[in-house]
DNA sequence: CTGAAAGCGCTTACAG
DNA sequence: CTGAAAGCGCTTACAG
């Protein structure tokens, strides 16, 4: 292993030298300077991270604590993932991807051992056991999901209410009275997966100031049962004329089931899921949707949190609360109301 | 932050003493032993990660090079993830997720700054620049990925040739003789993705050995452009009745295809896949398959990685090449053979 | 413009 | 059974 002291002998000079020519801390001769570049490049010098993170106090790592639930998606999670790990790179971070299912013991874990300069963490529950932790740790925490309490910590999201706002409008502008909205499993509720109210409280509460009805309920996250799921729905729901969809996998089953049931969107049913342009390509969905910007949410967290680690924003300074806007992506799939 | 310093003052031992207590490398007698625990939990004590790794020259960091390249399919490179990440945490490693486009760099900024005791390689190509910088690293390395020359690491990967085989052997079972077989794009050959004239080559040498035909076609891995595609070649072949799919893309988009034609699967053409039981289940694919086995490929390489990291097996002992024997799962989307 | 030295927090051979 | 000391490879205040 070639370490400085290599180099600054084979460049005859010494080893602080050579670590201020790789900082640039400190004007050097241009003959100095030459002989340390040639010097490294021939011994194929590279700086000992673990050297340099314990004498600087800084990995330029940052932990990504993401965990692939049963109750949830997992290529809808991936684009999260995405964005964090393509923003990292171009901002000179590298990423500690941990998805022990022990979500504290793995936040401690690489925090305490100070592995990352700062943690992301996806997954957020409302009272998620992590985030007490993430604010007694030394290093800044940037969340993808908004937690009842974000004290001490950067937190961003969509605006699911608004979201649930914008499908019940983009529907009831077509003429539907009646509709149904279909959530995540209840099991993401009880675990504290506070998006799924949240949407639905929006449509909720924009269907009765305007006068119209949505139905709704949880449905598996699991092929095949979700497919059997909205038969049953659709089945149980005759007067409903669109679906509102808050659930990736159903988005993904419906086009079968349509299919099976001879059905088609708009003219037998109009749908509106909540989904990224990218899911929607990767899965064929042929349904307009409500933006849900995985890949913008991680790289808003991941330059917030780079901003915080290099101090651009101290540690203790207004913490962030941010809300992303739900764009509705037109495809087609909403049309005018009618009784199937 | 707490150190071992602190923890040594409180216990009132020495700085080895609380070493040899964690690391359990010595005798320590009972009293001492629970003194320093005390100690260590009322500071809330982690030994420094960076100190350790200077120290021992081990990170206990596993480097995972993965790209998302347009021309695959990014929930089938999920599931490698997956396994990776799983098996790491289980033998006590954490990962370091590097998804920059310029493979190369990146291998040697990680392995040259001993940020990782060990790598895997994920979207090997046959002539992958990345695996002479690998042999050449100190650190070890596992592929899931077939290259040309394997020497100087742990090859892992499907055994392509045989899942070809295994394909045409289940059609001409069912009394097919002319086939059809979907492999991904053109580019992912010009990358360097030998899997794909594998498995194409394991097809067409059974094929003539069991004198039937097998057409063959490179298609898009991407939605739109696949359905259109998969239209053209069902027009173009009216001779088919058997489609044997080595591309996710394609796999996922036949079932809208068939529906649009008003075909089904096994009744007016059989079908099937390459891909893993987890693919099938996300996306709801009814075609029987040959399983991909991602995850256990991901866990091989793992294991194997960490045996050589850990000296159970020396630096330069036999480098393994293994091919996992594929797996049919039959879905019941072959049957006889009839001219649409 | 450059160098010698201290010290980051660990582990482990050496000594008792 | 325990401790004092060396040293891993860096960076940076101190000194000239």
């Amino acid at each position: 292993m070639v370490t400085i002291s290599d180099v600054a002998k084979r460049a005859g000079v010494s080893r602080s030298t050579v670590s201020y020519v790789f900082s640039g801390r400190r004007a050097i001769s241009p003959e100095v300077r030459a002989r340390v570049a040639d010097a490294a490049r021939e011994l194929g010098y590279t700086a000992n991270a673990g050297a340099r993170a314990l004498r600087t106090s800084q990995t330029r790592v940052i932990g990504l604590l993401a965990q692939f639930l049963d109750d949830e998606f997992a290529p809808a999670m991936l684009q999260y993932i995405q964005g964090v790990t393509d923003t990292a790179r171009k901002l000179g971070y590298d990423v500690l991807l941990v998805t022990d299912p022990d979500g504290p013991a793995a936040l401690r874990r690489v925090t305490d051992s100070r592995m990352v300069d700062g943690v992301v963490l996806l997954n957020v529950a409302e009272d998620d056991p992590r985030i007490p932790l993430l604010r007694n740790a030394e290093q800044p925490g940037a969340l993808v999901g908004l937690p009842r309490d974000g004290a001490g910590v950067d937190v961003f999201d969509l605006d699911f209410p608004e979201a649930g706002r914008l499908m019940v409008e983009q529907m009831v502008e077509a003429g539907h009275e009646e509709m149904l909205l279909i959530s995540q499993p209840h099991d993401v509720v009880e675990r504290g997966g506070a998006y799924v109210w949240r949407l639905r409280d929006g449509c909720m509460q924009r269907a009765e100031q305007l006068g119209v009805r949505v139905h709704h309920s949880f449905a598996p996250s699991r092929a095949p049962e979700i497919g059997e799921c909205l038969h049953d729905l659709l089945d149980e729901h005759p007067g409903v004329t669109g679906l509102l969809l808050n659930n990736e996998a159903a988005a993904t089953a419906l086009p079968g089931v349509l299919h099976q049931r001879g059905l088609s969107a708009p003219d037998d049913l109009s749908v509106i899921g909540r989904y990224s342009e990218e899911f929607a390509r990767v899965f064929s969905l042929p349904f307009s949707s409500v933006e849900s910007a995985p890949d913008f949410l991680g790289r808003l967290a991941v330059q917030h949190l780079v901003h915080r680690i290099e101090g651009q924003r101290p540690h203790d300074s207004a913490y962030i609360a941010r809300l992303v806007a739900p764009v509705f992506r037109d495809r087609g799939s909403v049309g005018p109301a009618k009784r199937i």
